[in-house]
Formats: structure tokens, sequence, C-alpha cells
DNA sequence: GCGCGTCGCTAATTCGTATTAGTGGTTAAA
DNA sequence: TTTAACCACTAATACGAATTAGCGACGCGC
């Protein structure tokens, strides 16, 4: 029952010429020169039969696989990411690519070594170890994106302001508090307190401590505000007037929460297709991400 | 500076055997008589020379990759799956597979064949093509995990019940849905009502048409109650007096939603870990999952 | 002293593609 | 008339592992 899927020198047979000619037209050889006619037929052949090319013998002959594996880490896995992810994959399936998502965080050795990609994106640690992109693009673009975040409430009049992170952050996320911290520096505020998020009561215990000392708390995600949210809603504080919030990332949640939360929205997709390009080292492409901005809502 | 990787052949060369030879030690061919001290020269060579198998190569002449791809279709991205996936991802890697997760809607053709994997796991096809599995457990187990939440409301004394889809269901949520109503009529209860969740005033308009008509609402998602609790907020209704809601995947959100939402938590692990060795053609474990149940906060 | 079986290993082939080097024939340039 | 270039292809090989068939040496039974 199990047929065997048609091979180059299938099709080379049942067009009478060679399998190194099979190739040539399937693959639009630029330094070979081979007849309108001869190609009508080897097409013909090749659909007649349903070939496609084996991918596994392809990546053998070619040293890699066409897979991009993309390795999230430990990295928040919000819209944003999903976003990103959507970007890098219309960007490389445009290029005969198919990107590979890894979220594991033990196996993957193992996972990116099954496939032999042609490269891999290592997320994390494309933002934790310094200098390792040199366009600034997506990582400074980070950097930008916390900052159009304090700006927002510097506009807003604030000065006195907490930057809410998980209460065990990894290096991704400490980073990002990093961008923060500078943000506001930049923009001649006082350096932002530390509100750690973490079990209920010890995010209860934050929130009170910064009541009163600071105006407003800047999430480094969604999901972190709302947990900020939450706290004040048990300490009977009021949004914004004890406390503005913002957070970041804008997930589905965020206008759901009551009262809806405001955050920083990034054209994340546009960001994924830049990063598919420098992995294949094409050309870089000259779209310009849309700015990245403040969705008001209520909580601010 | 690329430095080309040890392959098979130096590994023979530098310990004085054949290729076959290494292929039998590295591994363990079980018909194969080799003597203790060539093994170990072999296996001393591999190691000097830092060897492991190429992938691809192995892939080819075995006809696949050691690789399962998971395809998730549009499935929920929610905790629940995660947890599914680290279930999957760790019973693979105990028999020496790795998985891949496909997010994609559209280039999933193009991913799967690119790396030419062991075994697909098509999640949506899994559930919505009838019979598709043989092995109740999972499949099954859906409808036994939404036979649960009914069964909590039915408890707790409600008997006209609504349960929260999206507005637009696919395939995977209509038959989730199906499940609650066989479950409603299972538990002798009324048919339940359907409160479709979309965009906020569809969704405000939704649960204003079901307050008074039905006393509790089951949601095929924690995602999907959160949307209905915004809603109840704006229309001035109080949860559970004028309505309780129930989710189901137990989210991080769940516990960090005011009012609290009561959720149910499944073992979606050892599920994961179940399918992992169906996809292999492992003998099956006999670990059970365990018991599907309600996490009751301050929603019912 | 001949046949047979086992041990310990090797040679050769296979998987399916991409590519390099080359081949016979024609045409244009010198 | 020779040389060179070009056209339209083909033969052969490499990629790296796994596997099948088989080979020489040795021991054992009769």
């Amino acid at each position: 029952m199990k047929v065997r899927r048609a091979t180059m020198r299938d099709v080379a047979r049942a067009s009478g010429v060679s399998p190194a000619t099979v190739s040539f037209v399937m693959n639009d050889a630029p330094d070979q020169t081979i007849s309108e006619a001869t190609r009508d037929r080897v097409r013909q052949a090749a659909a007649d039969l349903g070939y496609r090319a084996h991918p596994i013998a392809r990546a053998l002959r070619e040293g890699a696989s066409r897979v991009v594996v993309l390795d999230v880490g430990g990295l928040p896995r919000d819209r944003v990411l999903e976003r990103f992810v959507d970007g890098l994959e219309e960007e490389l399936g445009a290029a005969g690519y198919a990107l590979l998502v890894s979220y594991s965080r033990r196996s993957r050795r193992a996972s990116i070594d099954a496939v032999g990609p042609r490269a891999v994106i290592d997320l994390a640690a494309l933002y934790t170890r310094p200098g390792a992109i040199a366009d600034g693009g997506w990582v400074d673009g980070m950097a930008s994106h916390y900052l159009t975040q304090i700006e927002f409430l510097r506009q807003l009049g604030h000065r006195d302001v907490a930057v809410a992170v998980p209460a065990r952050p990894d290096r991704f996320m400490r980073l990002m508090a990093d961008y923060v911290r500078r943000a506001a520096e930049a923009l001649g505020l006082p350096e932002p307190a530390t509100l750690p998020v973490g079990g209920e009561t010890a995010t209860l215990a934050a929130v009170r401590e910064q009541l009163g000392r600071v105006t407003a708390v800047a999430a480094l995600t969604d999901s972190l505000a709302l947990a900020v949210l939450a706290a004040m809603a048990d300490a009977g504080a009021s949004c914004p007037g004890d406390l503005a919030v913002i957070g970041w990332g804008d997930s589905a949640e965020a206008a759901r929460w009551r009262p809806p939360l405001t955050s920083v929205r990034v054209d994340a997709a546009t960001y994924g297709r830049r990063l598919a390009r420098r992995a294949l080292d094409l050309p870089a492409d000259d779209t310009k991400p849309a700015a990245t901005r403040v969705i008001r809502r209520a909580t601010t």
C-alpha cells in the first residue's frame, strides 16, 4: 500500500533525460542552458509523477536542511512573540525555508541537531550576549520600545516610577529592566524603583510598599501588569488614581481587564521579517516597522 | 576557521577498523559480535574526535529523521498545551527523538516536509477526524474533562448553563462545545445555551442576553471565561451572585483575575507522554494521568 | 582430515539529491 | 582554416551513515 515516492531518477527516465538535467530544470540552475522543449518535458513528467525533491537527501548534499530553527528559550510566550514568529515564518517561507520553533528549555541541543538547520536563531542569546547583533534593529529596538513606555508616563507628568519585574528574573528580563532604567535616565527621571512580582502575597506586599512612593508602574510584560492590578485591587488602591499602570505587549487580556490596561503595542511581525532576512544572509529589506505606540486605556 | 566535523570514516581510521565496525559499535548492533577491546578503541577514538553521527545522513539512510513534529494548528496556545508539549518532549527525548512544534497555520506542509520527520502528530486532526485514535486516552479525555467541568456546576445546584464559545469557532472548538453539550445531557441537565464571545460589545450583548436565563457559564477556555468576566463587570453583574463562571485549563491569569477564576486543571503532561509513546509505536506506559479536577476560586 | 559453525570483522551498496567536469556538435571570430 | 566560444546536455561523484553479504581464521565433531 505504501507508494514509493518518485525520485529524480524516475523523472529522468520518464522524460528521457539524465538526472542531472532534471535537477537543473527543477532548480532553475542559472549557469545551465536547457532548451525550453526539454524544460517542458521534464516539468510535465515531474508533475505527472508528483515528484518533489526529497528534503533529506537535499539536506545531505547541501550540508544543511532548508530549515531555520528559532530557539525561544525562556522568553515570555506572549502575543509579541507570536507576532514575531508569524513575521519570521512568512519571510522564510517566501524564500523556500521552513521555520521550526523550539520552546524547550531542556532538549534544545537534541532537537536542533536532529534537523540540521541552515541557521539557528537563539533569541535569548541574541539579547543577552552583548554585541551579538551588528544591525541594532531588533535588540536596540527593545530599548526603544521601553523608552516609548517610559516617555508616555513622563508626558502624563509622572516622575517617580516603579518597574514591575519577575521576582526571579532571568537574564532576558534583567536586560529589559535595564533598558527601562536607562530610558528613565535618558528622560531625566529619578532612578525607578523595582517592584518584584512573585506569589500573590509577595506581590501584594511589594505593591503596598510602593503606594505613595511612586505614582506609576511600568511593567515589563502585560502579564506582570495584570498581577500588579490584581494586587492593587486586593489592597483597595484605585487605578490610576493611586497608581497608574502601563503594560507591554498589548496582550488580549490587557483589554479585558477591568479597568482595561494601557499597554505598548509593537510591530513585532515586521521585526520578525527583518530577522528572517538576516538569518538567511539576504539583503536587508527596506520596509520599516510601524512605530511603536501606546494603546491608552483606563489604567493611566 | 570552520572545523569539519568528524565522520564515521575519521573514527574508523583513528581506531584502525572499518567504518562498518564503527557504526556497529556506536549503535550497539545486536546481531554483531565485536570484541570488547575493539569496542573500547572505537569508543575512545570517537570521544577523542568528538564524533557524533550526522543526523541528516542518518535520516537519509533510515528514511526519516529522528524527529517528531507536533502540528498544533489553530489550537489555543494555553498552559494546557504547554504542559502537553512538555510531556511529549520529555518522553520523546528519552527515546532519542526530538520534538519540533509547528505553530503555523500556513506553511505547515513546507516545514513538515523539510525535516522528514519520523511521525507527525496533527493535533487538530486528532480531535476533529472521528476515530483518528483508537486508544481513547486523550481524545475521550477531553470529553471527560469537560464532563468534570459541568458536573462541578451541577453539584453546586446549577441547572441552566451557558457554554462560552468563540464567536467564530473552528472545528476544534465546535467539537469541544459538543462535548459540553453531551456532558449536560449525560448529567440530566437541560440543553445548554450558547454564549458567543467576540468583540467587546458583542460579548457584552451576549452576556446581557443570558443574565437571568442561566445561572452559570462554562467556558471552553480560560481566555473565554475572562472575556465573560470583563463583560459582566461592564454590565454591572455580580459574580457568582448573578452568574457563576468556570474556565478550563487553569491558566496563570485565572488565579490573578479579580475575582479569581475557578477553572479545570488537567494533567496534560502525562497525556503528552502517552501520546509520545504511541507516536513512536512503543508499548503503552502504565502511568495514569492525575485525575482532572476543579480548582475552585471565587467565581463559582 | 574434512565439513560445519562461530567469531570478529570488512567491502560494497544504498538512500536521493546537487554539482563538477566534460562531451560532441554547431557557429562566430581571426 | 584554425581557434574559440557556446549550446544542450550527460557521467560521475560526493554528502555520511546503516546494513547486507561475505571472508578468513579458528575450534569442534566425526
